[in-house]
DNA sequence: CTGAAAGCGCTTACAG
DNA sequence: CTGAAAGCGCTTACAG
């Protein structure tokens, strides 16, 4: 691109230390502010010649010379999931702090080629990756071990791989299916995730065991996988609700899919929460403007992704990490949820 | 971190030109494929050897020598804003489809810290850079400048500058009103975006348009700036609907506002669209969830992203851009507009 | 068609 | 406290 001839004029370090009247390795220390000792009266100099060229550091250079580059990378599946909006400003807090910068990409607009992506990104454009989310495929996996890019799943758990960190999905599933059995509800059903998804086991996993504390056998016939997208949710819960013996409550294992959830039930005549309460996973800003006001399960999403950019760059990457996020999981109550309607339908 | 020094034992050109038994410049050129002819058999032993090695170029070596990085970044001001998913979206694939990575950052995260951040892309991290939505300051115009990284403004106009690409939200403005009218509102308020969105100027604008076009006058009284929020749409639909003369249409510049004015409706005990008719600016995935369904003005959104790459990549930085994507902009006729209702209230 | 050499802009032991 | 030199891994005129 054009852009690159305009960059020929750059200044560089040795045009400061040409016009400090100092060698560049002077220039260099203290650029990076290094404990060496320099004269403070050296050090002004520099500054000021800093100032006067306008310089700023090539991290081209400087990364070529360190093998590092200051950046972190993270690849999510979609950007139009705003569960992953929470994780990227987390990370990207948590990243700055430590003097990173974070940069986001998604195999949205990747399609097929995501692992050409993963691959100019292990190119040695950032110091450590962070998957979030999406299927990994083993390939894509081993694309990034063959190039020495630190990697770390991120809401995830891997196949074969122990390297992740991920919520107490498991225990949001009780809290909320603990909500509906406190209210009286005994025939719950499940507005599940993706088979795929590994989120979507650990909430599977808690529903069950919820329901079997309660001394309540869990039935397959009251669980329907549905993607994390309001159509989803919308088929998912008008399958359920079209069965012999429906439901009073049904555990969603995501917001976006509540939504299409609230309008199946809607469709069929029915009210939530006076026929049938809906709780969710995952409490977005959304939520309290759905009708009704969506019951929901609030999530350390920010802490996920915070604690993942902590472990990425401070751990030895060959070795396992397998972390929950322990930060509080809370119900919070809205109109959806009530006890179940007295007489059966 | 740790990381670099895993990457200590990293296979060079070099290795893969001794394994090959040529010289470097061979690989580099076998690598890069340039249109230089090589005979096929030397070839082919250069790509065994780097087969058999492993071998990944070093984008930090490559753009020092080039000076280019293969990357363009996308400056957002908040990933949880769906708008932006659409944009990025649409710059991703534009970018991937001419060999760079879209490498996304946001100043939610970064906080005050913008600033930092783009000094950290600027030096030298990507190409080019697109600055969507958020309020650039000068001092932050101006770093990037002094860095030499060419820049374009997205979905915003500039104050002094002139490289953006904005879409017709003037005419999105009036396809919306122009609904509202020909369904025979006669009294249209205008739910308005922030005070400083450039977006909101023009679709206000756009909004006093039609009106005048049909021989209204536009009233103050009936324009209520707000966040584009569903906080900032309730207070500010509240604040309309409480006036001694109400409105009987709502044109709301934003989904994610629309959200709250369906809430301040439904709490003022009035129906949409029996009593008052809602049609809001673009149409994400959420709208047909929403109750009633909300009618949208389809904005093309991707086409933005995707046209802001091409530029970035393909014009001379140093020239104007001032861009118009005249994409369709399509009405999208659901649940939430109606005829006015008959008796004043 | 291939090779040898220079050099991109830094950082960092090492020597003074 | 400061300087001179080597070298990170590439690409690219230039020469053969």
């Amino acid at each position: 691109m054009p852009a690159a001839t305009g960059r020929g004029g750059r200044v560089t370090i040795s045009d400061v230390a040409a016009r400090a009247g100092v060698d560049k390795a002077i220039v260099s220390r203290v650029v990076n502010d290094k404990a060496v000792s320099i004269r403070p009266e050296t050090r002004e100099r520099v500054l000021l010649a800093i100032r006067e060229l306008g310089y700023r550091r090539n991290m081209a250079a400087r990364s070529l010379r360190t093998a590092s580059t200051g950046a972190v990378g993270l690849f999510i599946p979609d950007f139009a999931n705003p569960v992953y909006a929470e994780i990227i400003t987390g990370a990207e807090t948590a990243a700055l702090a430590r003097g990173y910068v974070l940069m986001v990409g998604s195999s949205a607009g990747a399609g097929h080629r995501t692992k050409d992506y993963l691959e100019a990104l292990g190119e040695g454009r950032v110091d450590g990756l962070l998957l979030a989310g999406g299927p990994i495929s083993p390939a894509e996996q081993q694309t990034l071990d063959a190039q020495g890019v630190p990697w770390l799943l991120v809401n995830r758990r891997g196949r074969s791989t122990t390297r992740h960190v991920v919520l107490d999905d498991d225990r949001a599933a009780q809290v909320a299916v603990g909500h509906l059995l406190d209210l009286g509800h005994r025939r719950i059903a499940h507005v599940a995730g993706p088979a795929g998804a590994d989120t979507a086991r650990r909430r599977r996993e808690g529903y069950r065991k919820a329901l079997r504390a309660a001394g309540i056998e869990p039935e397959a016939s009251l669980v329907a996988a549905a993607d994390y997208t309001p159509a989803g949710g919308f088929e998912a819960a008008s399958a359920l609700l079209a069965s012999g013996r429906p439901p009073t409550a049904l555990f969603v294992a995501n917001v976006a899919s509540a939504i299409g959830v609230l309008t199946a039930v809607r469709e069929r005549g029915l009210s939530v929460p006076d026929d049938i309460s809906v709780v969710a996973v995952h409490d977005l800003p959304l939520a309290e403007h759905l009708v009704p006001a969506l019951t929901t399960v609030r999530m350390p999403l920010r802490s996920l992704g915070a604690r993942a950019t902590e472990l990425l760059l401070e751990t030895d990457p060959r070795r396992p990490v397998a972390e929950v996020v322990r930060d509080p999981i809370d119900l919070v109550i809205r109109r959806s949820t009530a006890r179940p309607p007295r007489r059966r339908r």
